[in-house]
DNA sequence: AGACATTAATATGTAAGACAAATGAAAATT
DNA sequence: AATTTTCATTTGTCTTACATATTAATGTCT
């Protein structure tokens, strides 16, 4: 394990990489301890505050975990899905708001992903996962709903159908298409017949689950993505009549440079 | 923008996460600036160590990139695809093999995935995607390939045909689903019957993609999935068998600590 | 002998200061 | 005007030092 002094990369990315590598390849296993820093640092012939920048490269990353003490150090981490899919929504939603992705693609996707899941949650969801349903169905016809609160219950029925394909692998997978929309669903106004007519979806699918009808939830989940597209395109429309009666000559966005928060 | 100095949580951690969250918020936009480490040690009341070690966690996510000199210094980074897909890939695998995933959970979260991939595929399809299709399948019914050159093409041919849905952040978000399968898939001895097998049901996929055959894409997608668990399960009882020839008193699987590749 | 407090050792976390190297802009020179 | 030189700025790295957390060993008292 060795690094290229003749690299252009840092050294503490160089370090980091080989670390990851022997991760990876399974050269280091699960709960393994790291060599400690000054080791680490003799071994690579860099100084310790290098070491340490690779090793924090690393932790960012949750393949290590520190503990400081006499028995202390860095161990392998054993990354679990649920740390995976916090990282996985942060990526994808930055992913999606970076690269302006188009509502229309995100929503493709999204629903694409979400009726893979449909046939095996046709089959196989709980009684548990049914009732997060039915609850969050239930607060969404509340009359007093922030749009907010509307898209955030939105969200969290949909990863109950997700969850309720019963494989974790897809769950975790499709953690990222489900919640990097929630930014850009925000953006819709939700009024009270949209909502009605979103609400009656969402019980047809949950009653397409509960009865185990593959078919019908398939169905469902289509016309909840048309609706949500139309729904959209809407508000888009909307928007840019709105901006071209209230700034015809607005200049280009060039650099915002807008006020930060302390 | 501040720390908590009674957190529990390092400080370069802490930075990291204030950063990170004014990255994710907007209140910080793509190639913006950062301070100078200097600024950013006084900003935090920490020592430049410490924010470097902050910036690198966020270096490791790709959130920013640095650049050295005069008007140098951190970068808000624009996140872009390719990027992503190597993170999801890296996180993904990992992801599996630390939690002892199921060949056939993960086979089962693939195929699923692949098959919300078709239809679109069906309908969007490039020439070129399906050349690279049909050049995969030369390939492999090429007699001296060895298996990992076989289950390296697979993983090609299967991109390409997530790939011809024509949706970015669908191709994004399959590309751990698929490549995460490959260290898996390397465990199976394909013998000359089963590559036959399985070029033949290759074939047939490129043969509806190109027909815009969207059902017959689907279902060959499902003997697809059936054959690969099939011949799954079918090593995973000959080595049971193997290994309970060679060593019939051997202890119950605590801690398997198998030979690693180097 | 056993329970408890003290001490020591080891590791990470943080700080401070210094120098090297890269890089772009300004200044000086041709 | 074009080119070269100088210089200021910023990241990359090293060295040294101290703070703090944690465990193990040690010692003391009952």
């Amino acid at each position: 394990m060795k690094i290229d002094p003749d690299s252009t990369a840092d050294f503490s990315a160089q370090i980091a990489q080989a670390i990851r590598d022997a991760i990876v390849s399974g050269d280091l296993i699960v709960d393994q301890r790291l060599p400690s820093e000054a080791e680490l640092a003799d071994q690579f012939a860099v100084s310790r505050p290098t070491v340490r920048e690779a090793l924090k490269r690393l932790a960012a990353q949750s393949l290590i975990r520190t503990q400081r003490g006499a028995t202390g150090g860095a161990f392998v981490n054993r990354l679990r899905f649920e740390e995976a899919y916090d990282q996985q929504v942060t990526t994808s939603t930055l992913l999606l708001s970076m690269n302006s992705v188009s509502f229309d693609v995100a929503c493709e996707a999204r629903y694409a992903l979400e009726r893979a899941c449909g046939p095996l949650a046709a089959q196989r969801r709980t009684p548990d996962q049914l009732a997060t349903m039915r609850a969050e169905i239930h607060r969404q016809s509340q009359p007093g709903l922030t749009d907010e609160a509307f898209c955030a219950s939105d969200v969290t029925l949909h990863r109950a159908l997700v969850d309720g394909a019963g494989n974790k692998v897809l769950s975790y997978q499709l953690a990222g298409a489900v919640e990097a929309m929630h930014p850009l669903m925000n953006m819709i106004t939700f009024t009270a017949r949209s909502r009605e007519r979103i609400v009656a979806l969402h019980t047809a699918l949950a009653d397409a689950l509960e009865a185990q009808d593959a078919a019908t939830v398939d169905q469902t989940l289509v016309e909840l993505e048309s609706y949500t597209r139309e729904l959209a395109h809407s508000v888009v429309t909307a928007r840019a009549h709105q901006k071209t009666k209230n700034d015809p000559n607005r200049r280009k966005r060039t650099e915002p440079k807008e006020s930060r928060s302390a």
